[in-house]
DNA sequence: GCAATGACGCTCT
DNA sequence: CAGAGCGCCATTG
């Protein structure tokens, strides 16, 4: 069992009309922080994949850009088809669209904060 | 096994 | 919220 095969489980039960970001469906596919690696496994995806991998984002509530020029408008469209709504910039509402996870992370979080560089930019 | 890569995330400015 | 910097980590060469 590959971790892709967690991710695309993860990213096959996001509900229709929702999004999740790239990090949330990391945490879920018990990659941690690994956010990185979902949009990797999922540039690896096969074409007629029904996986909803348009539904992934990143925290901005936005869609990545990547290499072909035009795929994110299709990502952007299939969101629309489903009822997202997207701004003129093309980003989702986080606050009304993000999909609630079965186990979310308590607000109390443990020192495991080191996310980022923890640092001054 | 090591080095480079990348649909990202977090914090500070 | 947007931009800039550094960090994390699995996959690939």
């Amino acid at each position: 069992m590959t971790n892709y095969e967690r991710i695309y489980a993860v990213v096959e039960r996001i509900p229709e009309g929702r999004v999740a970001t790239y990090g949330q469906v990391a945490a879920l596919a018990g990659l941690g922080r690994a956010a990185r690696q979902v949009g990797y496994a999922l540039h690896s995806l096969p074409d007629g994949s029904e996986l909803p991998w348009h539904r992934v984002i990143n925290s901005r509530g936005e869609v990545s850009p990547r290499a072909m020029p035009g795929w994110d408008g299709y990502q952007r469209h299939l969101l629309e088809e489903e009822g997202v709504e997207l701004d003129e910039r093309g980003r989702v509402d986080l606050d009304r669209f993000r999909w609630e996870p079965p186990l979310p992370r308590p607000t109390g979080e443990k020192g495991l904060r080191r996310s980022g560089s923890r640092r001054r930019a």
